[in-house]
DNA sequence: CATGAATGAGCCTTCATTCAT
DNA sequence: TATGAATGAAGGCTCATTCAT
């Protein structure tokens, strides 16, 4: 419902239909409907922590492990692609008010836990001499490679002009960019001496071997 | 009214008592309440797209010039802050679908001269032999700037988040990471080689003074 | 709908249906469904105050016109029987914190006249010398009256209960304890002493023509 | 809750919270909500019933025994002072009809025993000769009275116009009242014949001496 | 062409009542 | 007998759109 309408698509009486509770049911779990908006975007985030954690985990190089994080967001896309938008209409002013602070306070922590995630193994990169910046660049690095992830996604919203433009696999072409901004910091072993094609297929079959049959599937169900 | 409370903060009786035109006669000029959105969102986007024009007949090197978008992009948040998430607003299939079919051109029209002119840059940059790739991957060079800039937008309308995960600059760390990506397109020269901030400063000084001014002013009226 | 049920007997979806006007137009006009009730409410109120004022310039003696103010009394519950009990509701403070600042105000209005239109007359009857009491009573005298008078349209409520305890003319109790009081005040000419009836009679036909014959009619149509 | 917000200020949920039962069991002893609201009014109006029975047996002349019930319900008023709203509001129709049969019953039989002690006492009066009229007015004094008190309460539920039309303290001017329409009916010893301040005093002290410090305490606890 | 009063569909939320445990 | 999660009807209010003037 939200996905196909946004906030104005996500209608109590459908919702109560949909599911299989009541709307006064509903309401006694949940404050109100931005809460039940909250609600879904936690549930996604706490699915990405998890995966982030995971990818955190992978036995490689620092590069590699970092290539994880972006396997594990692709993942999260692809197993739940409306997510993305979910996270940030609740965060528009006029939602996230209305909030329960309950859940406020579990968004906040489920969002620190994930860049959380991805600083420190920029900062193991570094500590490892992989890649030559100082450990107080750390974010910065983080913060380009997520910009980089938020700007595919959103654009990918509109396919249509995406392909006007010419892209049309936008996953890949995120992948291409995010190899060269970490290129540009130098971060070892670059593209050219290195392949990361098969770094990415390992992660898939060691870390999210049931996820990716999952997204596969769903794929094939979309496509139907 | 949309920045403040979104799209529902959007009320024709309020609009129409706000600006010097009754509902009635706002209903002569927009088919609906969408498409009185849709010339909002397109508004911004012929000012962004004068403002990459002039950017792009910049007198220095590509990738000077290339930089001088990046400062048309950050002018126009200035300028115009709330101009970004009207944007993704209107895209919403539920907002898109009541608007009239000649503003939804108009909207393509300029959506595309916008990347166009980036991709122009970018193949002049080929052209000029300042950066070795094959001509047919200008768009993906123009896609990494483009989507790293659309997530920083996104990403600075949570500043509190921001600061919270160490990104107190949100346009300095964006500036900083298209010039790492670059440098990873090894686009000539590259930021050792060459004083970029001096650059950017020319930019300003000499494609938009009359908008710096403006955006000086805007800021100290919302800082008081 | 407000006497046969109350507050909650008020729907808007039905007032609607039942006057000429639609819900959405019944809003231009008042805040809250707490306002109309109000509007109710002061439209009666004003019709009060008229009649008392016109019993007040009553043709005869002090505690005569007094005995008019009776009489407009009696009348205004006749032609407007749920109008007592709408004042009580709307005072209750749920439902006047939520109604409009302007009817409030003209709410206190009204009720201030009628009060000081009472209380007038008797202080017309101390300076006639009918009222042998210090001008500083007035108010009690007027106070006593007007409880009694608010008491017995309470209890008129609950006919059957009346019936019961042997008051089957709620309206004619009402007035041999009002002339009761007055001779406990020794207001003069006293009961004993002077023709009541024909006075009451005289001031409905001099004052009241029109509206006595509103009233039976109404009598006439909720008998049938 | 009800005196707060009437009868929309009663939520069974928060009524279950604040009392030592759950919602389940609440409706064990009660068919609706509204025979709850009954049960509390008669739970009021047998303590009234008890009041006046003690004040008819008190021993004195015939018209300080009726000055007893006006000191019994002054009483109930400092100690219950909700009470009579919500024997009104129990009455209102869309109450009154879903409210369980046996409840019903004890109310009238409460009411009917409250008035016919205070008849009771005036037709003691007629016999003892204190009061020259026939035993059959025994009720319109009654009702005089009682619809004093009735008007007096129902007015005292907005102290600000009370003090607006310039009573300030209503129940001393009741009882002014009171007396005055005694005197009207030459209930003997008139108001000027004996002091009956000091019989209010004997009947507080010896009729209601726990009652007094009761009620002197909650008006302690309110003030504070 | 300009106006703004009138419209009425639509939606979030509450809460009395039930009933399986 | 006690419980409280589940229910779903009901209602106040908003606001985009129309159209007579």
């Amino acid at each position: 419902m939200l996905r196909q309408h946004g906030y104005l698509g996500l209608n109590l009486d459908r919702l109560a239909e949909a599911t299989e509770y009541s709307k006064g049911t509903l309401y006694q779990h949940f404050e109100t409907k931005e809460d039940i908006i909250l609600g879904i975007a936690i549930g996604g985030l706490e699915l990405r922590t998890e995966f982030f954690g995971r990818a955190g985990r992978f036995n490689g190089l620092s590069r590699e492990r970092i290539l994880g994080v972006g396997v594990a967001d692709d993942l999260i896309t692809e197993l739940f692609p409306e997510h993305f938008q979910i996270c940030q209409m609740v965060k528009s002013p006029s939602i996230w008010e209305k909030t329960s602070k309950a859940r406020r306070l579990r968004m906040g922590k489920c969002e620190g836990m994930c860049f959380a995630t991805a600083e420190k193994m920029v900062r193991e990169g570094i500590e490892a001499g992989d890649l030559p910046v100082e450990p107080s660049k750390a974010k910065e690095v983080g913060f380009g490679l997520m910009t980089m992830a938020f700007g595919t996604r959103l654009a990918s919203g509109n396919m249509e002009w995406m392909e006007r433009i010419g892209i049309a696999a936008p996953r890949a072409a995120l992948r291409v960019s995010q190899h060269r901004l970490l290129d540009g910091w130098e971060w070892r072993p670059l593209t050219k001496d290195w392949d990361y094609a098969e770094t990415e297929r390992r992660v898939r079959e060691e870390v999210f071997p049931e996820e990716c049959r999952a997204a596969a599937e769903r794929a094939k169900g979309a496509g139907s």
